[in-house]
DNA sequence: CTGTTAGCGCCTTCAG
DNA sequence: CTGAAGGCGCTAACAG
């Protein structure tokens, strides 16, 4: 690793002149400053990030926690935060809290532990990670108290209740996949809050939801909202066992739209997070934190963005009363 | 942030001695040691991370870089990794190569800035990536010269090819996402490799691939192999529109073994990667790597695992001569 | 057994 | 315009 006391001695002028050279800082004079340059790249120079963090006492080094690394909305979050935070400067060390709290604090102790500057965390369900130090920046739903800034979850489920009543469905099931997320209990509120009152709503949670789906079918439901794409396949499956074909029987809708729900059959319609503006206002809330600024973006919420494709249609008769082309 | 300075002016020691009781070097009695380590303790003391890897000049922190963290593996290879990881003690810093090999260059050098002891490298497709000065270990498949340990992908096809032949099949169809993948020419070269002599076999690419896989169904072909689960997943949907099912009127068989792969229906036939066993090779040789020594595992290639569910079962008649119950 | 010294690579005064 | 000195937190080598 050649260090800016090579490039000095090899110029023969001092460590401090170097780094003013390099830093543009303008008190050296030009002819020196690129001679100095010069023989900087010659050497393939890079400045220690391990000096510069022991001097200024900043990594740019941000922490990410995230509840399972094998949750499919982790690769676009990370994606994006990560393209985001370089932008900025920051890089981004990745932390797996495995599906337990106790496995989260001990992710955020070692990434605090490690200098980061800042945590981003999305929490384990139903936890409040806090960190009397560290600037950290939660990813959760609105409904959280702790939480700084999210998707609209409930924005979501209420856009997808509205466009499902407008098809005319009066009968609904909606299946969540756990009942302690608060990020599918805000999805489902959004929901309820969006159908009117006649409709009739039935919600049922995790295997059960899933088995039980084809008996409500056959008792008259004509949509099933679920809260995530993954289990949309699942019940689609079962549904399909059962005799049932979507959307011609049933409507069915997800959640994510992840990579597989344009591509199973038929496209599912679902809710999609707007990943980089969340990557984006996480980064500005972060950065803000550690400046020991505040930002505009705290405790706002992302809008989220119906994706119609064809597991939904309006109900056949008799629950359908207006007539459609 | 409290250093072991202050530790040492609270008990009316030397910041040495609070770092020999800390670090049991035992030159310290044991009761100095004992009141020094309450107080560090009292004080919430953490090594500086930045402070040690100045001195050491090891920073504790691999680089892993993908090519698309939006790749489906990605989550389940960047959490092996992450645990395995820091079982040992690093941590890792993610950074995307956004598709492109100049980015993946570009990311490689900022990971090497940032003071990483090593890096990981999934290699864009086609691409070699190298560094002269950061120890780096290539995740990519055998056929790549410079890969240090990857699945068994030539393995994995050729199992795939085996179970299939060995329902009956002896027209099939091959469809590839991306002709310059090695992995996938590994896969498909593996598949090929089983098949016998009289089986018709024809390979197609990308979308093409997809939108023809019907027409080669009603010409005769009883099994449609892909070499990954959302090239499966979408096939699949051509074929049911076309009006086949799967796996009545043709077997189909993925690759990956994505989460939806066991929700769709039928669940599908796929065959997966061992993880945590490529994670544990990973950091074996990188570490091996970082201290000059040299690793068992380089080269090594890591078995794949045939998962049998419902999408494949024995052709109809004509091309099955065999009875079967 | 404990203290002192020095230096990892860098930057920021403060002098010259 | 440039140099010298000091210090971020820690540890190794060398005293005492």
């Amino acid at each position: 690793m050649v260090s800016i006391k090579k490039i000095a001695s090899d110029i023969g002028v001092t460590a401090a002149t170097v780094s003013n050279a390099l830093n543009g800082k303008g008190r050296v004079s030009e002819v020196l400053a690129s001679r100095i340059r010069a023989r900087a790249d010659e050497l393939g120079y890079r400045p220690s990030s391990a000096a510069i963090a022991l001097k200024s006492g900043r990594s740019h080094v941000l922490g990410l926690v995230m509840p399972d690394l094998t949750n499919p909305l982790f690769p676009h979050i990370a994606q994006a935060l990560s393209i985001a935070a370089d932008r900025l400067g920051f890089a981004i060390l990745i932390a797996d809290s495995r599906g337990s709290v106790e496995e989260q604090d001990l992710a955020i102790s070692r990434l605090i532990s490690r200098g980061v500057d800042g945590l981003l965390v999305v929490p384990q369900r139903g936890s409040s990670p806090a960190s009397p130090t560290t600037p950290m920046t939660i990813i959760n739903t609105a409904s959280d108290p702790n939480n700084s800034v999210s998707a609209d979850h409930w924005g979501g489920g209420a856009q997808m209740a509205r466009h499902i009543t407008a098809l005319g469905h009066k009968k609904i099931l909606i299946i969540g996949a756990d009942a302690v997320s608060e990020v599918q209990q805000d999805r489902i509120a959004g929901m309820k809050s969006q159908l009117p009152y006649e409709t009739k709503v039935e919600i049922l949670w995790g295997t059960a939801g899933i088995e039980q789906a084809a008996d409500h079918v056959s008792k008259g439901v004509s949509a099933i909202l679920t809260t995530s794409d993954l289990l949309a396949i699942n019940v689609h499956s079962h549904l399909t066992r059962a005799g049932f074909t979507v959307p011609d029987d049933v409507s069915l809708t997800g959640f994510d739209d992840m990579a597989f729900s344009a591509a199973m059959h038929p496209p599912l319609t679902t809710i999609a997070q707007d990943v980089d503006t969340l990557a984006d206002y996480v980064l500005d809330i972060i950065t803000a934190q550690i400046e020991g600024k505040a930002s505009p973006h705290v405790g706002q919420t992302i809008a989220m963005d119906l994706v119609l494709r064809h597991s939904t249609t309006a109900p056949r008769s008799p629950s359908n009363k207006e007539p459609h082309p």
